[in-house]
DNA sequence: CTGAAAGCGCTAACAA
DNA sequence: TTGTTAGCGCTTTCAG
């Protein structure tokens, strides 16, 4: 009793070892005879294969380690659950485990990962400077990518166009009318978030419009959006749009501008940034950035796939989605008949489609 | 090259393949010198041990597969990294898939991990009578636990008590001076969802309070809440609280109390369920009923490791946690100190402490 | 196309 | 306490 063998298999079948394992595996070589009389012996038997045995022999085992610094973040669970239905197609699975946003803990994940065997690692680095050297060991091993914040190592990369998304706030409010914007932004030691003030001000340039006197930064919170929108409409009365760096902060700016008698859209527009899910739900419905998640995990699996069934070596590729503009009620409305518009992508190319 | 084996270890420490294993496994009956050397060899090496090689031999992957019916849905991810959290503490890892709520590849899923050998289960059924037999069946195979809506199937449980944090709901709103109470449900297959109505009404016979003429039930949407809220000032004007099926339902609620000029919670208070992380931004703040998701992870660990360190034959358990009561700006305060009551759990006992 | 044999790297009996 | 010896269940040469 207990569970059957390949070896009973066989026996059953009335073939070698050898060739019920390749008529179960799916290798060529085998009459279709032999075929299935393993197959039907196996099913005879209820006999399932032992996947702990075939990777040890196989050097294989089809399990994919995804390291995340917190997995209750609401931005990672729709990245996980792409990356899953992306992987599984190629009867991947994965393991997943959380680094807490913690470098040394970060290390240590990484390597019950490595001893597990698994053939790849998909990480989201837990610290722009610390996790590099960790990233860069593991890429030693296996094939990595680097997902949304990427340090500087030489891996496979899968990241957003924040910048981007910005680009289209901006341009979104100066089609809508505005002509006097200002910027509410938080503090972060990541790139992805700081990199958004800056994309604000370059945007403002482009389109020959004033700066703002200050672009404050505080955390991302409701109570910092509407302390700073409070302080905005103070500071320059005439500001006709606000673009906020995170639906939180748009959150409090919307909510400090009611209090005031201040409407919106019609004398002050407001976008946020995420598209998280009470974005849709805000009074008015927020017209916010979204990021392209499931796109992300479906566009870090395929450089996965790449990179463990074909060409192991080739130098490393960085795969930059577009954010879209989700255009709602906190804003002028544009152009009647799009609800979206999708931002130009650094590499576009793989990432045309979309099946969700 | 290559990764070195336990076989070079015990070659560079002068011991023997069987010593230099039990020196890093931590088994008893190695002297000091020989854990010493041993241990030294592998770091100089680099050793590190091969977990796959280990799992076949030792018949202990050290791993738990979780099946969840949707990774992406904003309760499960809290539920995920709790138990992973937890089941890290015991050198275990999660295998994680999502079964996207179909039975047919919910039952596929369960053999994939089966396949691969995993220690137990954790599943999140994803139908109420068609996941019954594959749920029987892998219980059959390893240990499993069911989380949050069991099937009838023996086995251990960990859910939440939906009933109960109804009552908190009712009660809070009666302690708050409302009489006449209504709700708003929704319709769903799943009976940790059905049984709020049911609830609710027990609740205000209880009290002696009078029933609404009817308890309308639609979709968990801000539109539902919207209009049900609507129809509800029409039928019964002299409502004074509501209780929503979920947050999203009282979002709608509130905001056609505010169209309609009707003060919240002076006139009438209202209440959510879920505690989703817009219910804290929602204006007024949602008074709602939270589900202990961490401890619910927690639970499903607990349960995990009981039954694989300890006793494999013992009957099954049922945990079930009690919700909480998140008392905010749409109900009047009662108590000013406590900001948060505990329903009374039908199984106390584990689940005291707190730690997140 | 098929089978026999040789392990993948490790742990668990057993004997010393 | 230590070493020797068998495998865990499978895939993969290598002959035939």
């Amino acid at each position: 009793m207990g569970m059957p063998t390949l070896r009973e298999v066989a026996e059953e079948a009335g073939v070698s070892l050898a060739t019920a394992s390749r008529a179960l595996s799916g290798s060529r070589g085998v009459t279709v005879e032999n075929e299935q009389a393993v197959k039907h012996a196996a099913a005879r038997l209820g006999y399932r294969t032992n996947g702990i045995a075939r990777a040890l022999r196989s050097h294989r085992t089809q399990m994919v380690g995804v390291l995340i610094p917190h997995i209750a973040d609401p931005f990672f669970p729709r990245v996980v659950q792409e990356l899953e239905r992306s992987l599984q197609r190629d009867q991947r699975s994965i393991l997943l485990v959380d680094s807490l946003g913690d470098p040394t803990l970060e290390r240590e994940r990484i390597n019950d990962l490595l001893d597990r065997q698994v053939d790849a690692l998909v990480v989201v680095p837990a610290h722009p400077q610390e996790s590099c050297t960790t990233i860069e060991l593991a890429a030693a091993t296996v094939p990595l990518v680097q997902l949304d914040r990427p340090v500087a190592a030489p891996t496979d990369v899968a990241s957003i166009d924040h910048r981007g998304g910005i680009y289209l706030a901006v341009d979104h409010l100066v089609a809508g009318g505005c002509r006097r914007l200002s910027f509410v932004g938080a503090e972060s030691p990541l790139e992805a978030v700081t990199s958004r003030r800056d994309a604000f001000i370059e945007r403002l340039q482009h389109h020959g419009l004033p700066l703002p006197t200050t672009t404050p930064l505080g955390s991302f919170s409701v109570a910092w959006g509407a302390e700073a929108a409070g302080a905005l409409l103070h500071t320059d009365p005439s500001v006709d749009g606000i673009v906020c760096a995170n639906d939180l902060i748009a959150i409090g700016v919307l909510r400090a501008l009611r209090a005031r008698g201040r409407i919106v859209p019609d004398e002050i527009a407001v976008t946020g940034f995420d598209d998280v899910g009470f974005a849709e739900v805000s009074d008015p419905p927020l017209t916010t950035i979204r990021q392209p998640v499931s796109e992300l995990g479906r566009a870090a699996a395929e450089l996965l796939t790449a990179r463990i069934d074909a060409d192991e070596h080739r130098p490393p590729r960085h795969i930059t989605l577009p954010a879209e503009l989700v255009q709602r009620g906190s804003t002028t409305p544009v152009g009647a008949t799009t609800t979206r518009v999708t931002a130009t992508a650094d590499t576009p190319g793989t990432m045309g489609e979309q099946s969700q």
